[in-house]
DNA sequence: GACAAAAGCGGACCGAAGTCCGCTACTATG
DNA sequence: CATAGTAGCGGACTTCGGTCCGCTTTTGTC
């Protein structure tokens, strides 16, 4: 009865250097800005090599996201698992509708991080996970609300559009709009969705 | 009554390595594509340094613009001044619908030059004139369509997000979505959000 | 503890974007 | 045509993201 081998399990100086690099990227962060701090930085921050920066983290967005990876993962647990009605409970409307708020409140919470407009804007934004399961749930909680529509795929996308970190900051900074006004944006955008197909029966 | 000096006279050598630059370019993208073709492969090609290369464009992605920087003038033309329903004469709910469907087919049929997503796409998109313009044409419409609303400018947002390059190659090419499809999807958001406000009087 | 396999390390290296600055050659003027 | 002033040229150079590959450390086995 010798447990099942963990999976894969991290060998020690990995785990250590992981943890250095992630440290090292805040500091750095914290210190000089996004914008100003280089890979080469970070790997010297953290006392390691190039290579082993690019080999945990594949490249500098990578890097970026990992040390949002948590809250992240925190707030698709929510979503999930929590209670309503950003989780399962609430009226699909009413999820939605909370789920922009959530998103928008995130992206403000986490400006330090995504300031560079890299992380969840950059180009990959589509093909990321995270993308796909916001896709997934925001498909799911509208064709609840309204059944299914003939352009309820653009709809969604519509809808996550203006969720993403680029409109976000812009709005923030550029039109020094507040979250609540951004959050009051989006809650009219989702309601004029809503309204505009036939609300499911039930 | 001589002529008042042409404001700004551009040198002979200026102008013919300017056409040099852009035919250069041309050439290298059809021959490897976007992806494949470096700052120096153009300077090489054009027969220029790469000092003057970078001197009449800045960067590389206001080089790719200035690509189809006249097409794209002869479509803002079009709003202003072209026929209706794209320009002045026709209701403004239906301008609107006319404006997103030209977008949309702008980029599908300039897909080769926007594929590296770079162009309209990049984290420049907000702050360029050509964002400032379609922002002011849409809100001009958007207001005489339904007055004054709470949320204009968001709504406005909302309208432009998934007219960008961005989200169209990713309904194009991921979704394998058809141009019409997209369209179809626009104008189901469009109205959406010009149901959503009470219409105006007149 | 000795050993072998392999997971992981690290920094030299590469390619490409963008900058800098001394030189060239075009244009305006007498 | 000679000259001066300046717009424009060009390529060496810098910076930075990302790759490569020989070396080191860890871990499982006897």
């Amino acid at each position: 009865m010798s447990g099942p081998a963990p999976a894969e399990r991290e060998r020690a100086d990995a785990r250590r250097n992981r943890e250095r690099i992630l440290c090292a990227t805040a500091r750095l962060i914290d210190r000089v800005g996004i914008d100003c701090m280089s890979m080469d930085d970070v790997a010297a921050e953290a006392g390691v090599g190039k290579g082993t920066l690019y080999r945990r983290f594949g490249d500098r967005s990578s890097l970026l996201r990992a040390l949002i990876s948590e809250p992240e993962q925190a707030f698709q647990d929510e979503l999930i698992r929590g209670a309503p009605p950003l989780g399962p409970g609430a009226p699909p409307a009413e999820r939605l509708h909370a789920f922009g708020e959530g998103v928008l409140r995130f992206l403000d919470g986490h400006a330090v991080y995504i300031q560079a407009g890299e992380l969840l804007a950059g180009s990959k934004r589509y093909t990321h996970p995270v993308y796909a399961f916001y896709m997934t749930h925001v498909s799911y909680l509208l064709r609840e609300a309204c059944g299914e529509t003939p352009n309820h795929q653009y709809m969604v996308d519509a809808l996550l559009a203006p969720l993403a970190a680029q409109p976000f900051l812009y709005q923030r900074k550029v039109r020094e709009m507040s979250v609540d006004e951004i959050c009051a944006g989006w809650h009219a955008l989702c309601d004029a969705v809503l309204a505009s197909a036939p609300a499911a029966d039930s």
